[in-house]
Parts: structure tokens; sequence; C-alpha cells
DNA sequence: CTTCTCACA
DNA sequence: TGTGAGAA
């Protein structure tokens, strides 16, 4: 269903999901390394993250704050499943489906997808960033 | 300005 | 994990 691809499709720069998050740069560069979450690269080699990054990266962090270390995340990720890898969102192709997603699908998707937690300001930087996708 | 990689007093 | 250098 659409609905899969959607969540796994790279759409957030690493500055967004900083923000996002709450946490470094180097931190969420960290976690990648060591295999708990998979962002797509663009074509200028920088990583584009999907949703569901975003989703492990904030359990990562919880469970940190419940102190676990990276040993441990890794085992509780690796007795369950191996993140999939994002879809990179093609660069062209993308004029012609962008409104494949209407703003009110975004909307709703992310109400009862992500919105679990996070903050108004967090919630209008994820629409901002799809807002931006879909528009171009 | 933002992100990337790599190295380290 | 932080930080800064040098490049893109």
């Amino acid at each position: 269903m659409s609905q899969e691809i959607r969540r796994n499709m790279a759409l957030f720069p690493i500055g967004i999901v900083m923000k996002l998050t709450d946490l470094t740069a180097r931190q969420i560069r960290y976690y990648e390394e060591q295999g708990l979450i998979k962002p797509a690269r663009n074509k200028g080699n920088q990583r584009i993250f999907s949703l569901n990054d975003i989703d492990r990266l904030l359990e990562i962090k919880a469970l940190i704050d419940q102190g676990v270390n990276i040993a441990g995340i890794k085992a509780i990720y690796e007795n369950k499943k191996a993140p999939e890898a994002n879809i990179v969102p093609a660069e062209n192709e993308n004029k012609n489906k962008k409104r494949d997603l209407t703003d009110k699908e975004v909307h709703d998707l992310l109400k009862r997808e992500l919105l679990h937690g996070l903050s108004k300001e967090k919630v209008s930087l994820i629409q901002g960033e799809l807002t931006r996708f879909f528009r171009n």
C-alpha cells in the first residue's frame, strides 16, 4: 500500500532532524554508523531521513535516557527487524507525482503517526518540510 | 549558509 | 561525544 511507501520516503535533511529529535548531528551520524538507522543520500551525498528514521531516532533517544547503551539498543533492534532502506524520492520524477500526496493526506498521516508527544513547533517543522517538498 | 568526512591536545 | 578543518 502507498501508505507504507510514504513512511519510508526520505524527505528531511539532518538539520531538520536535529530540531525534531533534539539530537546533535554528531549523534545522528554516529547512530547511522552503528547501523541503527539507514538514511538515504541525495546526489550531494547529504543524508535525507524518512519518518521511520525520525521515529527510530526518538526511540533511541528515549532508550538512552533510560540508561540503555548503544550495544543494548543494537541488540533490541537486531532481535526485531533491521531498518528498511529509505526510498529516495526521484529528483525529476517528483514533479509529475507531486500531487500524489495531498496536503490533507500529509496532515492526516502526520497526525496519525508522528504527532504523539511532539510539540507544535516540531509538527510545524515537519509540515513545512513536506509542503516545500511537494510544492517543487 | 548547510552538510559531509576525518582527525584529535 | 565534542570540535574544528577543508571541501562541496
